[in-house]
DNA sequence: CATGGAAAAATTTGATCATATTGTGTCGGG
DNA sequence: CCCGACACAATATGATCAAATTTTTCCATG
């Protein structure tokens, strides 16, 4: 998402200017949701009818919104003109895992350097809640709190392009996580975030990507297991 | 480009099948390559009326082609509903280079471990034409045989995912590279290729991902300064 | 009388939709 | 089992409306 999709979000509460926010971009961020949270499972197809109905929007936005998920990984196209969410082979995932072992820990390194101590409480405060839908087995609110943490994160490291770059893995491996997490429960997912917590609070860059780093190869490492 | 994409590009020259390519996939490669190879310059607007008429196309497929390259960085959405082609900060390039260098030599390295004989021939041929193209200060054909050198590369490597971010941060600098080569000229451009060529011969991935690097780098470097 | 600038008109461009066209897959008859 | 017709979904067009930008106009001021 950039800068200005974000400016435009939200400006989404203002109930006149409701308007001012294109279609096309509207039915791309629902999209977004479904496929990183959940509606969406791999192998899934997605025919632009179907969303036209459900989403009730004109024909046009939903294709712009769909060629734009397909560019971004979140979605296929399968040649025939058939598209689907993808299922990643487990060469994917080991494909996945090495770009956010070295995308994720930069953007952290990144943000432990220009963190604001109320920017640190935010992040407690997802991380609270993250722990919460733990323990009471809420998957849908695992995956919103734990993709939060990790946004947050890129918001603050202020470097758009590797988070473009992150947020494009994200819309790939989501629907895997999702269907790990129903099977797996939430209990023994990973969550080195107190870990990262800690090292923000001491402004330890090295250690914050350090922490991350283990998150991310925990989280892989479960999905690669359950194919 | 994806895999079902490049078989229907390759299948373009077949005359009879020439409608089987959708309108908004001939838009979308024609745009990219104005992009990667110069046509568009850094700041440009990019009008969808404009495309139009240029590509003589319809206005849904120009529309779905720009939603594509903005969703890939090669444009960009300007707050209003302008889309333009971005100047990259040097902030920008520097993440750029970042990532690149985090992607590139793991693809060069995964190449090595399976590229045939003529697989090799087929990368030296792509660099002879680059050095003609040096020698004649033929700029448009550098930068094509350069980006043939890496792509070529990445298609053997055989990693999609990070084939498409490598493929993604090159639309982000095509158009800069290019500013940089009209000023410069093709003179005292980057060419590890001859040192990578070596160690794809030998077989030694560690040497060949170092080349890469030197020569990301050293593109990089070049871009970065020329601001 | 020239000039700066605000307001209004005109033009350009983007967003969306309804609809026609074309391609795919399927199902029933041969 | 193959072939052709049918139904459905995707592709693509052009018209229409809305927003933004540019140009023009006109008045007030120096």
């Amino acid at each position: 998402m950039t800068g200005a999709e974000k400016a435009m979000l939200s400006s989404a509460n203002d109930t006149e200017n409701a308007t001012r926010i294109p279609a096309h971009q509207q039915v791309y961020l629902m999209l977004r949701e479904q496929v990183l949270f959940g509606e969406l499972t791999p192998g899934q197809p997605v025919t632009i009818q179907g969303l036209v109905e459900q989403l009730e929007a004109g024909m046009t936005p939903v294709r712009e919104a769909i060629r734009r998920l397909t560019a971004e990984g979140a979605l296929e196209f399968q040649g025939n003109r058939r598209v689907t969410v993808p299922t990643p082979s487990s060469k994917d995932i080991e494909e996945l895992m090495y770009a956010r072992k070295a995308i994720e820990p930069e953007l952290v390194m990144r943000a432990t350097r220009q963190i604001s101590p109320s920017e640190i409480d935010e992040l407690e405060q997802i991380d609270n809640r993250l722990d919460a839908a733990i323990s009471n087995g809420d998957v849908e609110t695992y995956l919103r709190q734990n993709y939060a943490f990790h946004a947050k994160l890129y918001t603050i490291a202020d470097a758009p392009i590797l988070t473009a770059i992150a947020d494009g893995l994200w819309l790939r491996f989501g629907p895997s996580l999702r269907v790990v997490c129903g099977r797996l429960g939430t209990q023994n997912l990973p969550d080195q975030h107190k870990e990262t917590l800690d090292a923000l609070r001491q402004g330890d860059a090295e250690k914050a990507a350090n922490a991350i780093l283990d998150d991310v190869v925990q989280g892989m490492e479960q999905v690669r297991d359950s194919l």
